[in-house]
DNA sequence: TACCCCTATTTGTCTGACAACTACGGCCAA
DNA sequence: TTGGCCGTAGTTGTCAGACAAATAGGGGTA
């Protein structure tokens, strides 16, 4: 955690806050500055951050300027983070239902998308994910066993698969994600509404070296889960 | 357009190219800097650019790597710009197909939305987005009749939204996206897959102070035009 | 009223320096 | 041999001060 890291969280807060409505201008650089006893280069940088994420546009000579105050009930999807967090982050309490844990051989495309041997042997989880008991998202993830030393436990295979790799030093920094839409009597299992339609995430995550790590298809049922982001030039 | 912009561009487009493949560590901030002729501040500024689309990650002490090569062949979802641009940026010919261009009072949400008075007007537009000729989507947008400077005539309405509101003097810097899933025969018209999935976009477009500009509801046929993004920590 | 110009303010860039962190190799002891 | 400790070189994070470039606003003039 560096100091404009700090900065930018502070000033996040604040805007999200609505200590300065949409139009306003922030205060300017050298301002921040003295106010957080920082430099005006950490400011810039935790500015950039801001802007990066939609919240404000900066243009040179003007300011800097909120356009957005960010969005409370929804979940950002441009932030990576596991289901446990982004449901905990909405004041609700996840849980997980798990349907089978398996182990089978790697498909050929799974291999070519994780880097490994078609050989390889993978560990599949089909799960519910909840939110206050109820079924928000179906989940299905592919991890190598390899990457988790070997044939796993299958009592060892509790709560986000983020933690469980992490125990094994496989520390998940960034996703690359296709978005698709689906519906059909063939998704999901149990209890789940009639003719739902779902927003899909496929996902492959990295790790801080750019390596594979696992897959997840992630099922999310339609209206009881909000996706939204800002989207800017 | 900035020092940095043009810097950063340039990164994005030899780390697109494969120059550094993932896990590939890229120069030092001082080498790039001497590279392009210009200061180390400089180059931060664009390699953070470069982080917040998710392609490199920079950690202090050991460097910035790939972790991600961009995606070619999808759009990313955090970029806006028009769907004119976007489908002529992956090689196809845009086209539109108009349904219907009319005038109607205001809906409260709308309204609210719009931060205008309850008895504003808006001309709606209803149109089939095309690439190659073939359907993508449909497109609902809302412009409140006063940003067009009164009643607009409808031969004026052609091409892109954001072009035709830049003309009076509206320019819309971001929008505030809520992602959504969706499937039935009330959806679109004309010739359409059989029972598709749409993936949709209920997107509130804003211009360089936050001010709202227009409203827009577009729903992208599932499998003709794969959306993608990087989520990053 | 419209236009121009000047000025104060703000962001963009530069330079040089030091602090903080990481990776790596060498060394030593068990 | 193996494991851990330590020092060193290289890298990013932060700092300070300065100037360049763009913007916004006020005042004067035609």
């Amino acid at each position: 955690m560096t100091q404009s890291d700090r900065v930018a969280r502070d000033l996040r807060e604040r805007v999200e806050s609505g200590e300065w409505p949409t139009g306003r201008r922030l205060p300017g650089e050298h301002q921040l500055a003295t106010q957080y006893g920082v430099s005006r280069s950490t400011v810039r940088t935790a500015l950039q951050d801001l802007e990066s994420r939609g919240l404000t546009v900066t243009r040179h000579g003007s300011g800097t300027v909120v356009v957005a105050t960010g969005h409370d009930h929804q979940a950002d999807i441009r932030r990576l983070e596991s289901m446990t967090e982004t449901i905990r982050r909405r004041g609700l309490e996840p849980g997980m239902r798990y349907r089978s844990i398996s182990i089978r051989d790697i498909s050929k495309e799974e291999a070519e998308e994780l880097q490994l041997s078609p050989s390889a042997e993978v560990v599949e989880i089909e799960r519910a994910l909840t939110a206050d008991a109820e079924v928000v998202a179906f989940s299905y993830d592919v991890i190598p066993v390899d990457h988790l030393g070997g044939a796993p436990d299958p009592s060892e295979i509790t709560g986000s698969v983020f933690a469980l790799l992490g125990r094994h030093g496989h520390h998940v920094a960034v996703a690359t994600t296709e978005l698709h839409a689906a519906h059909g009597d063939d998704i999901g299992w149990g209890e789940k509404p009639e003719d739902a339609s779902y927003l899909v995430l496929a996902q492959n995550h990295l790790d801080g070296e750019g390596r594979p790590v696992f897959l997840s298809s992630t099922y999310f049922i339609e209206g009881r889960f909000p996706f939204g982001l800002v989207r800017h030039r």
